[in-house]
DNA sequence: AACGTTGAAATAGTTC
DNA sequence: GAACTATTTCAACGTT
């Protein structure tokens, strides 16, 4: 770096400041729900029920659906599910590992 | 440390040999992993799929444990709020505190 | 809720809401980082050479020099320098690896 | 699984029972590993030095070189230190900053 | 106030 | 080389 006041050093300078400033944001966010869960706390609740509640809300909200269908298919190999009669998608993987046996 | 090869030096190694030739079977293990893996590809299978099997079937194991910490949180949920009906009006407080979305 | 788990219920609730709004100005910001460290990485420097720069500027000087002496002193113990004279902060751990085995 | 999958399906689920034999003895070995940081610590070693041991001793020198000295021109670029004057590999990456920018 | 535990963040590795 | 996944590391929290 021939020039260590330079551009670059500027602008990773300014990089550099405007993370700092976001992380002291984010900081500052986390005392903030420290608080919520102290006056909570004073309040009669039981803080660590309150962050089970809120973890469990956050688990609910996630989608597990997508590749469930092909997944019961290899479930299904596998053994994992007594009674099943595979669709047409696991019919062609089916096929293309028989042939590739 | 006056005795950079001393006691404390020769312990320090021996400890960070242990773990360094712990961290190389665990290494070997992963490369068979990865073989299997390629393997079952080479056969027609997918291994991202596979993963997921895996990945599953983990789960799966963990799935009842998961299920008794949620009847916990809505046992102590319930047990928090001071004044509150035995039998109906419990269901009808749990979903609210639950739904607060 | 007006009437099943009463006020209680109500609180909570609102302890809850407040909770998650939040954790969610608190993943914004995260992204928010994450976006200036991808920018920073589109013009040039290295995102984890920065975020070692944004670790020592946190640290303050103190707690970094015992690290850094620490870890000289592990590396002199295992012959990774080839002359070193520990700092005093260095031997106060040493006496109490000593002591302990 | 005496119909769902046939061949296929058998030979499916012996791969994913090869590969949970290895996962699991992968964890045994990463809890060993842990133990060892246990046993040091409990005999006065810091576990979090001697991780930054365990890794400086599996990079390589030229690895290591490059990175110290990319992060002293960062450092040098934000005032973190006085007086310095950047090594060879270090203006090639500069150079491309300057370019990007 | 140190300890272990747990959850989030970051890094490394793999695949396409 | 870009995205995704797995592993590892780091920080917060309750606990003793």
């Amino acid at each position: 770096m021939p020039n260590v006041g330079g551009i670059a050093g500027e602008q990773l300078k300014q990089y550099i400041e405007r993370i700092e400033r976001l992380e002291q944001e984010k900081a500052e966010l986390a005392a903030d729900v420290r608080d919520v869960y102290a006056e909570a706390k004073a309040n009669g609740f039981d803080p660590k029920i309150m962050r089970q509640v809120v973890k469990l809300r956050k688990m609910d909200n996630h989608e597990r659906d997508e590749q469930d269908m092909l997944l019961d298919t290899y479930k299904a190999a596998l053994g994992m599910i007594p009674d099943f009669e595979p669709a047409d998608a696991v019919e062609a993987h089916t096929k293309a590992a028989l042939e590739a046996a």
